[in-house]
DNA sequence: ACCTCACATTCGTTTAGGCGAATATATTCG
DNA sequence: CGAATATATTCGCCTAAACGAATGTGAGGT
């Protein structure tokens, strides 16, 4: 596709964040890389649908994905150019903010640590902590 | 409609933000009210396709409008919840700095100005400064 | 090779939204 | 009242996208 202009990158952002579930998917991503299981298990919504929401945000280039054997970390992806990563910080910060996200964010740990208890006998992935 | 809930009404804010035509048409009203008029005049597009991105906007409640005479004049409403301020006011500072919206920024200046000079004489609205 | 697990993609349907063209409404002027 | 101006809304068409259900794919284990 053509290259877009500012303007259309701009509103192609505000796109991928205009949906309650990929704004829960981001608010789960903050500061960490986490594992689509962990996705379905909190959202409690069905794989497919957490799996095109996923897809769209990759699509939109807010998220990268990396394979680790069988499983799929998704991580954000902040923008290279300035002032998208600024919209996209500001849209984090808020999400922060809020009740039900922080009560995600919380059954996440939860999730994340009990999972990391098992991880050496099951091999199961944890919610591993990311640099930038 | 049964009220929303903090994440649904802000994805709907940026689903609001998410189309260019939108975008030029905020960044028109940064610390200005402006008259429809000048949206289609500077914008360059049908004056339908103004007004139902205005009406769009209006029902996000993210502009209100204020009749006078013949013209209508819209400005930008601050959400009251403060998280959806934060964001608008992040999506405002990244349109400000971007090229192009700098120079419909100008051409409204211009066409303003203009404007100014026969509104004694012709009754033309003038974008006049707005206090917040 | 086969099975299973973790995830991705496709299919068919429904809904929201964008557009141009046409039409309706409100206000002012004569 | 009738005409003109400024803006809003409707109509018909088209595309994007959301969803559940079903199916496809890649990696690991046996």
């Amino acid at each position: 596709m053509a290259t877009l202009s500012q303007t259309a990158r701009l509103a192609a952002l505000f796109a991928a964040l205009a949906d309650p579930t990929r704004l829960r998917l981001l608010n789960l991503m903050q500061g960490r890389e986490v594992c689509v299981c962990y996705f379905v298990e909190i959202l409690g919504q069905s794989q497919p649908k957490i799996s095109r929401h996923l897809a769209y945000l990759r699509r939109a280039g807010v998220v990268s994905a990396r394979r680790e054997g069988k499983w799929m970390h998704y991580r954000i992806l902040r923008p290279e150019d300035a002032a998208e990563a600024a919209v996209l910080d500001a849209a984090l910060a808020t999400l922060a903010g809020d009740k039900r996200m922080q009560a995600d964010r919380v059954r996440l740990e939860r999730a994340g640590s009990a999972a990391a208890k098992l991880v050496m006998l099951a091999g199961a992935p944890k919610p591993a902590p990311v640099a930038g």
